[in-house]
DNA sequence: GATTGGCACTCGCGTGTTTTGAGTGCTAAG
DNA sequence: CTTAGCACTCAAAACACGCGAGTGCCAATC
């Protein structure tokens, strides 16, 4: 069984992906062999029966079509399949989309998702990075109320972040201006995280040995940012998966996938290790990191502004989704937010 | 046929619907004889036949046992119900979630939602109020990066509110301060939108006819306030409607059912009306306010605290759900948050 | 040697038929 | 008014059957 598949046998393939991608039927020599003109049913039979032998396709039972299996998957987006061009109208709706009004950028990045799951009838899954992770620009402190402070942090991408610290009276305005402009001084172009823990190490370093004030904005600040709140996740066009016949078909598999899919940590991981790369992944069924869902595929992308991570894009469906057009849909969107670097479609 | 049932046919209603509930099964009169004791099959089926004269219940098919209408339900809710208590558990866990951390309070309220979910086994619909609709605390500017401004609105129920205002160039922090002031000057006690009102026709009225500095502090705030972002919608524990077998057993139905979920025009629908009064509201099949979902009861609250609209929390479900565990829990869940007032429970 | 027509065989699916049993309505007796 | 008895109904489960799509294999053909 060599990697590498005689340009007969690839085509049968290919022609069996794409039948199989729009009737979700098994589907026979008979179908092949028309569309192929030149061979007979009988010909691409024994063509089929070697694809079944090195894995790439497979039969639900015996006296029935051959469906492609996950690897036979995997040899197509590799190597057969052809990216179908976006529709003008696809790109014009994802421009206006992600064109529109900058702030806020989580917004934006919704309406994105939403879109993208109408354009592909499939489930969109969005996780808005969180801006605490995005650089920080500035933080300012305010009286808000009688005993309140009120913590505003600017970031890098266009987030803004605040806390409200309750019940901390006894700063004067003047006070309050004081600890800002330090809290300022050092935080411009950390993160909050980075922020976080640089305010707890400082803390523990000059400890009450400075000036009233300067202890004073540590614990503050330290109060403001106890946890690291994790990035929203979305998920648009859940119902979608419902128009798959696979999955309908049967309800307990059906229940598996749309729990799945409230499960924040399960979403979470099923996007896991797009956010470092900027390239588009497509795992294929049992190659996604979601060892529960394995009929389940995902291609999904990172979205990045200006050089800052905005959050992550997946579109999720069976494994017999339409990956000629899904493929291009996230990468372009991918592309039409900035980070354009696409390096080929890697698996895992 | 009179309003008010005999005791015996009440008592006959009322096991007809519990045992429906807990078994979604057409009930025979077998199973209420045993359950009474005292009467025997025959009878039973006499004050059956006349209770589905009188509309309280149906049969399915001829040879099937009956099922209640939603008319019965009604009845039920209204006169037959006997709240059960809430278990020391599920109060100290919706306890524990309400009076968690003060702010943000949307937060809260979405925790809120996804504990009521798990303890009703419904779905949970809840709707943030907008914090538009808040009273203001105060209005603060601040300089963010070179052009940009950020206007920071703190409200009276502890939310903050943010917009960033990007390419506003040339004005010093001393103009912003004064702007600031003058803003906060007339902001406070007032909410959001009424503010934006204010602001507009402000604009009107002294056009360029004050300094400088005035003017533009008008433009700027109307700038920051074109749009009123409507409340935030959640829905947890949607996959609970997989659970009660007569949405599974037809598969449509349930795609309806979900799809509509996923609209948030449809979700705000079915908990319209109940903004205004802090009562608990049960609306029974065809009695909600969504005409396509005919099938789905929903028992709402809104919720407050300090006297200010907080959101409101509604547990969606089948016709046949058990409304003497999820009205306690409804009612339960918004008596927590200060606004104990329930006047009975209202249809409609 | 690759291709192809022919042919027997397999097996899921839809259809029609039968059986079963839960539940009813009615009637006549207590 | 209640109840036992009985005939009747009808959905759902169980079963049987034939159709047809599709296969594998073999022998004939190019």
């Amino acid at each position: 069984m060599s990697t590498v598949l005689d340009d007969r046998a690839a085509q049968v393939l290919r022609l069996v992906v794409e039948d199989y991608i729009d009737t979700a039927e098994p589907v026979g020599s008979r179908t092949i062999s028309k569309r192929m003109g030149q061979l007979s049913p009988a010909t691409i039979r024994n063509i089929m029966a070697d694809l079944e032998d090195s894995g790439y396709l497979a039969q639900p039972h015996t006296s029935a079509g051959r469906i492609p299996t996950a690897f036979g998957f995997r040899y197509y987006v590799d190597y057969l399949l052809e990216r179908r061009q976006l529709l003008r109208s696809e790109r014009d709706q994802l421009q206006r989309t992600a064109g529109a009004g900058a702030p806020p950028p989580d917004e934006t990045i919704r309406q994105i998702g939403r879109l993208l799951s109408q354009l592909s009838g499939q489930a969109c899954v969005v996780i808005v990075a969180s801006p605490d992770d995005q650089k920080l620009r500035g933080i300012r402190l305010l009286r808000a109320g009688r005993d309140n402070v009120l913590l505003v942090a600017v970031m890098q991408g266009g987030w803004v972040q605040h806390r409200l610290i309750e019940d901390e009276p006894g700063l004067t305005e003047g006070d309050l201006e004081k600890i800002g402009n330090y809290l300022d001084g050092f935080s411009v172009g950390l993160t909050l995280s980075q922020l976080r823990s640089k305010i707890l190490q400082e803390m523990r370093h000059e400890k009450s040995r400075y000036d009233r004030v300067m202890t004073r904005a540590l614990a503050l600040s330290a109060r403001a940012f106890p946890d690291s709140p994790a990035g929203e996740v979305y998920v648009e066009g859940r119902t979608n998966i419902l128009e798959q016949p696979e999955f309908v078909e049967d309800v307990h598999n059906l229940k598996r996938i749309l729990r799945a899919f409230e499960e924040k940590s399960v979403v979470v991981r099923l996007l896991d290790r797009v956010l470092d790369g900027g390239a588009t992944r497509v795992s294929i069924g049992t190659e996604n990191p979601v060892e529960e869902l394995p009929d389940i595929s995902v291609v999904a992308s990172s979205l990045q502004r200006d050089g800052s991570p905005l959050g992550t894009v997946g579109l999720v469906g069976p494994v017999r989704m339409d990956y000629s057009r899904i493929i291009p849909l996230v990468e372009y969107t991918a592309g039409l937010l900035g980070s354009a670097k696409m390096e080929g479609v890697q698996p895992k």
